[in-house]
DNA sequence: GTCTTTCTTAAACAATTGTTTAAATAATTG
DNA sequence: CAATTATTTAAACAATTGTTTAAGAAAGAC
């Protein structure tokens, strides 16, 4: 039945770390509709009970899981941005520059916590599901990271027009969720010439696509 | 509950079509897992036997839709490729060529179809779906066309690396993707400037993207 | 007309879902 | 130590799931 889970290993921690974990596992392979209590109860060592002792509810503990991942790495892509602000002074940054503040984050978090290599799928399918609290979420945790980022993209093109801009920057972040929800489809259609394990490789390739793609699509590239 | 659909219209036709039309419906806004035999029966105005006599399984039945979907627009696909090579004769394609007939087809289809609007949010929550079936499927049914398109691109870069050809692949497909999955999300984040009902301008962006970034991400461009 | 096939429907099936209850255990506090 | 709190567990709950059964209606063939 699963199939992004080749081995079955055991969580480690308290009760509530390892559901957090199971929790996410789950999640990134099966969707909020496909992860079931008892599901994640079972990898995590406990049962249902216990889930619900601690998160009060199936939507509560898919958001807990959320949060703790996606704050911290927009807490990194903001503290980049602002690093490369200072770096440049009053200058705009260059396109190449602000996605890789949006982009790099993602990589150093994954080859930082090397549980974390799900969590690329995860992040990506929080924006495939239509769930309405993952609606939310997107909003509360996306809205301002988005408006912050194309913002910075307005200075780097003072002379493009506010549509242009909106929509690539767009294309740019469905480019990478899609790379990221979907980086397993690579080994399958590139017949074993890519290796899918090469995230470094992956973020930079992504770096350089997205903001190529973007400048192409501006009217006003320098 | 539901967020793609804002208003509640009816579906028309033999049962069998209507039940199709439920599915692809329901399937788009709730994925695999989320799209229940009942609301289907109800969307499509019959019920629950009724869809198992028609189709035999909740599986069958959106398999059958998404092949209903999904193979026309590969012979569109394959049938503008053809096109445009006939056009040139023995000279090699150029990338924003061989893009335009992987990705205009879906305006087309859409345009011609006014109730395949959602289409879109379909084909590409079937590759964020990771169900055993959809995996399948798509294997079955893009592996193929993506063989044929990429050793296009080959033509078109003879001095590129096999490798940077499938990886940038990889990436464009993934944007291609990921644009149509979360067009919705580009009217809450573009706070109105952007029109998320036009459709052909978001198809000219996405191969203008999609073109650029590859040849950003190959060593030999030209 | 009758017979046969195609299709529709209501009802029930067993399995699974998220959630709750209540009792048992472990950990902490005084 | 006793008392209290925090945690775990098994069992049951009501609701929903995909699927099947069996009876009925519609349509076409003869």
């Amino acid at each position: 039945m699963s199939i992004v889970s080749p081995q079955n290993f055991e969580f480690e921690g308290t009760t509530r770390k390892r559901l957090l974990h199971a929790t996410e596992y789950l999640f990134a392979s099966h969707g909020f509709s496909g992860l079931t209590m008892r599901g994640v109860a079972e990898k995590a060592n406990t049962n249902i009970a216990s889930a619900h002792y601690h998160f009060g509810s199936k939507e509560a503990m898919v958001l807990e899981m959320l949060r703790k991942r996606i704050e911290p790495l927009n807490a990194l892509r903001l503290m980049k941005l602002e690093e490369e602000k200072t770096k440049v002074g009053n200058e705009a940054l260059p396109t190449r520059v602000v996605f890789s503040a949006l982009i790099s984050p993602i990589g150093e978090l994954v080859s930082r916590d090397s549980e974390s290599l799900i969590m690329n799928q995860l992040v990506a399918r929080s924006f495939t599901e239509p769930v309405s609290f993952i609606e939310k979420m997107q909003r509360r945790f996306f809205k301002q990271l988005a408006t912050i980022f194309i913002s910075e993209l307005k200075n780097s093109h003072p002379q493009a027009n506010e549509e242009d801009i909106h929509w690539n920057f767009h294309l740019a972040i469905s480019a990478m969720l899609g790379a990221l929800a979907q980086h397993r489809r690579l080994k399958d259609f590139s017949n074993g010439i890519c290796d899918d394990k090469d995230f470094k490789g992956m973020i930079h390739r992504l770096i350089c696509f997205t903001s190529s793609g973007f400048d192409a699509g501006i009217s006003d590239f320098q």
